[in-house]
DNA sequence: GATGAATGAGTCTTCATTCAT
DNA sequence: TATGAATGAAGACTCATTCAT
């Protein structure tokens, strides 16, 4: 029965989601079974007929978590054409999802760094992978329409992307400055430009730039009295 | 009595010594006090005389590896006045340490996320700090003589700066070609010198001056925060 | 109705074989109730309708193996009318039945040590004694027909049989060497027939043992009253 | 310090005869790791300062006994050099021994039945070995000193041996009649002369008429119980 | 100061058994 | 009757920390 399918990928959400917000909260080793249990009003037991362990539990936590920031990324980069335009939908979607998620990420590297003897259970810990492919997919149909020029290596730029905007979200977590995703995508973009478009006459807006910047220091100076 | 604090130095050096050892090699869950203990020559119980506990051992070696790579990244810089040279070898140096040592990275995140119910315990965890400066420092020395723009902020920059080259690192290391460095420098270079440099053709605007002068009273009231 | 009767007795018995093997393979601690449903093709709680729960099947498993293997052996026995041939022929029977069902017997063990809290769920546990009768009236037919002494007591003779044959299937099968029945058989049948037959020169203080076993038979008699 | 050693032994012989208190009331798998350290006055966590796991405790109270009564059976075995007399010593020792540590015996099977997937754990598992070499060295003694024949393979005597006496022993445990070992033993040294003795000349009875009559009327007293 | 044996709280996991369907 | 998903009690084992020597 699709019932019968249906309850069990529901069963298996409910557990997700019990276990997202268990993890959250205290952090792999702190997390224990029975509060995730409890968060999805199951028994303990019950837990292990849905997955086999601990481990295979945040693998599924991290995994969909990338599954749905994938497809939602998707969306994001469905509005427009312009391969700029998507570049920069992305990066604007992933830094507010990672100041969002913060924590989720983290969890992830715990699915690096334990490697269980048993073989196979490693497998799937590319959940990374497709998410980050949406950005290697936006540079290269843009280096095939003309648009981009390939001067940077793909590699190097997905690090600058992703490893920029990483900082970028620890950055405003730590400081507590959610508000500032758009500053940071911008200038994320204002140094991506002149290195992946042909002949851009470098930016103009600049003194725009500044004369924007100018006005907040002015608005804080008058916030601080 | 010199004598006396120069072999207490020692006993903490040696320990921390084993412990970085000890971590790097099984994380710190897995780590175990016994095994540091081992490999420090001491008994498990002479650890809990220098060190409160296990947190406290994994903070020392993480404020400590930081403070050794601050002092040689420090000499790194030592070596040229041009700041952007500066710059150039810091990422170099950053770079390689990253790739080197990899874990220890990781290891600071155990402290972040470890909230211990002791207030006070988590005081200090600011390790990176210092080091972080050093960027600072050549950015704004660099803008100070002239050198370098404002036209970036300089968290952002921080952040790109720092992002970029771990993520670099993490490739480096997962792809196993740690002979890239020099790459990965290049092209961050080569992003970062039109937004830092004065001399490249930016826009023939002729109120140049005058912004330049207002960019750099910004920057200051900024970093007055 | 006998058809219903018919039926839950197939049932009965597809659980039971499905036990055994399940049992025989992993032994009864180690043995899965699901496994058993498994083999049975049943769902596990069905296992539940039939037998109270898992000491049950086991007690049913051996229970039924010992009924089966007298009948068997029944069989064999029926082929002479000769006393000391019946009794080679058990012997035969049995250390081949040994040497192949040795886990069966093993199992018998978890039934004696077993003790559980539900008084009356330990009865029946006496599955060996109809098997075991099979000697006994071997010889006492022996006996009754003149062809065998009494000069050994019939449970010395009963645990000599048995002991020495399981202590032979055992040695036969941890060194593997199932093909060593027959000359077991003989050296057992060797020791034993100077103690049955009649016109064997029996040995000395023959008389002293059976004046002996007088006396004792009728302090028990004197006791008994 | 020859005191560090003696306490740790001291500390090890605690655990076996708590170990073997527990484990003979409960059997192995009904025997709790609290109830032991408890017994041994230790904390549990202890006990594994001592042996690696439950397994492992196990194995050393059954080996242990084995060494035992090893050294006992080889004092009783020093008494005469007779080896006849020897043999008789043994099954007496033997039997007396398996009617008082039934358990042990059975404890035994746990071993073998056990596999570990750490290999070499299960080294060690051959603690028997010395014990049974005893009946063989007997054995072998006589045959060579020409007071035994070969008449019977050796591992034929040694399974008629011990067999006959476990069966024996479970028969006098189960049927509560510790006291019949004697008969036992006599009985069990009956059948084995004429197979080892060379040349014992059998008793030439005149008066075995009488004597069979009477042993028949003897034989039905005792069925009669 | 140094030791390292002892501690025991804490947790994942298993699996016989139940019971709503 | 049959099912099999859900239960939850139970237990082996780990390891940071303490403290008597």
């Amino acid at each position: 029965m699709s019932t019968k399918r249906a309850k069990l990928e529901q069963r298996e959400k409910r557990i997700i989601a019990a276990a997202r917000t268990v993890f959250l909260k205290h952090g792999f080793n702190k997390a224990k079974m029975s509060q995730i249990a409890d968060a999805a009003a199951l028994a303990e037991g019950t837990l292990y007929l849905y997955y086999k362990n601990k481990n295979a539990i945040v693998k599924a936590v991290v995994v969909d978590h990338w599954r749905q920031i994938t497809d939602e990324a998707q969306d994001a980069l469905s509005k427009t054409k312009d391969s700029f335009a998507q570049l920069q939908a992305l990066a604007d979607y992933h830094l507010t999802m990672m100041v969002k998620h913060w924590r989720v990420i983290e969890l992830g590297y715990v699915l690096y760094y334990s490697r269980s003897d048993d073989a196979g259970e490693n497998a799937g810990v590319d959940f990374k992978r497709t998410y980050a492919a949406l950005f290697d997919r936006i540079i290269e149909r843009g280096q095939d329409k003309g648009h981009f020029t390939n001067e940077l290596s793909l590699p190097f730029l997905r690090d600058l992307f992703y490893g920029t905007l990483e900082y970028a979200a620890r950055t405003l977590v730590l400081h507590n400055k959610p508000e500032d995703i758009d500053t940071n995508v911008a200038q994320l973009m204002a140094v991506l430009r002149p290195h992946l478009s042909e002949n851009v006459p470098t930016d103009t807006g600049d003194d725009k730039a500044v004369l924007k910047r100018l006005e907040r220091a002015v608005r804080k100076l008058e916030r601080l009295h």
